[in-house]
DNA sequence: AAAATTAGTTAGGTTAGCCTAACTTTTATA
DNA sequence: TATAAAAGTTAGGCTAACCTAACTAATTTT
């Protein structure tokens, strides 16, 4: 069993590689400040991880995820995004609080309690930021973070969450009439000023390119998910 | 900020003293037994404690909570019997396996999250194994546990635990239509053998002496609950 | 009251996870 | 290609939380 440290490490170096950049690999010093922690004390751990099988490693290379690393990084990342969703949907947290409380609670030890969490949430695909949430079985579908900005008009997307998380976007984002799972038409867009304006609930209303960048949508016509 | 380690303690000491017997105090053997370690540990530790002002200690006397000390047990507690009514009622978690995730839920640092966890819970009274559930302010209602075999003939009570976990009481404790909450009569005691008559939603059964000692019940009109 | 038992303490040691300071290797730049 | 900068490593040290073994104090038992 992975020690809470371990598992950030691990989930870590999936979030720098699989995540962000594309190349399967991360520099000691990359991670070290992905953690908040000293180059020498993430070299300890890397040299450790590397024992334990869950990363491969060689001294002044740079540093991968094994099978069975990548599987507790993906379970580890599947209880995050489920807790920030419970914390968002159940318990009314805002956005912007939900991350502090679940870099804890991702770390509680019970395979049950996930997966019932995951049913009561009747397995939510997204967390609150928009990010994917993995499966049971550690799928993971990496969709492209789509943002209404970037939608076709015509189409019909679904709003699956923010990129910004001020309390003032997300009041801004209230007043709009939109919150999660709201469905939005892109109606037109103004050529003069490039003003979108979209249809929710019934009512069409304008935003701006600035607005339109900071919603996170999916569109059933032009999804292109692949799996990872 | 006290740690997980520090945390378990005092709530260890707050259960060996407040709870279970009636001084306020425990010996170093006793509290490091409650916790599986060895005396030698828990010693280093009540000094440690003592530093900090959460617990009086002097050397080969008895340790017991201060008021700061007591303060942060009582919150674990909370936390401890939130968490457990929040897997068995939400989550369906069978009351034998609440405990052991409860365990390490009750070390998440976060007010927020406890305080809506209440709410969303609507401020439960007692927890799954009929434990009195601190409220906010700290305040705890040291109910003695009642069992359905001490009600009185005539008494309408409300079940709010058990205290036997097994598997094969719990099927039974269904199969009579019981569950927490449950409003049970008490229509008559046979003084033949003792078997107790209850009405359970509308229909009367009978149940055995030992039986009815393993329902936890609350009774508004033998109530006698004091504050501590 | 002496002896035996139990309770509690101290000293010294381990491991995980962190640090700084000094060093080495790799990479970039002149 | 030499040199400087950046990246990575090693050595040695710290604290928290555990341990064992040896000790001392308090409490029972005889
Ligand atoms: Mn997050
Ligand atoms: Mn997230
Ligand atoms: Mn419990
Ligand atoms: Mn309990």
């Amino acid at each position: 069993m992975a020690s809470n440290t371990e598992e950030n490490y691990l989930k870590a170096l999936f979030q720098i590689t699989i995540e962000s950049g594309n190349k399967q690999e991360a520099g000691t010093n990359e991670i070290a400040a992905h953690l908040g922690v000293k180059p020498a004390t993430a070299n300890d751990m890397l040299k450790k991880l590397k024992l334990k099988k869950l990363i491969q490693y060689e001294k002044y290379g740079k540093s991968s995820l094994t099978k069975a690393g990548k599987k507790i990084a993906i379970e580890v990342v599947r209880k995050h995004r489920l807790w920030e969703t419970f914390l968002f949907q159940k318990l009314a947290f805002s956005w912007d609080e939900v991350h502090e409380v679940a870099e804890q609670l991702e770390h509680i030890q019970s395979k049950k309690l996930i997966d019932k969490l995951d049913a009561y949430l009747e397995y939510p695909a997204f967390d609150p930021h928009g990010d994917t949430i993995p499966n049971a079985k550690g799928e993971l579908n990496i969709t492209i973070k789509k943002t209404l900005l970037e939608e076709e008009v015509g189409h019909q997307c679904k709003m699956i969450g923010v990129k910004d998380n001020s309390a003032s976007f997300l009041q801004y984002v209230n007043k709009m009439g939109l919150s999660i799972n709201q469905t939005i038409r892109i109606v037109a867009r103004q050529a003069f000023d490039d003003l979108l304006e979209i249809e929710v609930n019934k009512k069409i209303s304008s935003v701006s390119p600035k607005f339109a960048e900071n919603i996170i949508v999916e569109c059933a016509i032009c999804n292109k998910a692949t799996k990872a």
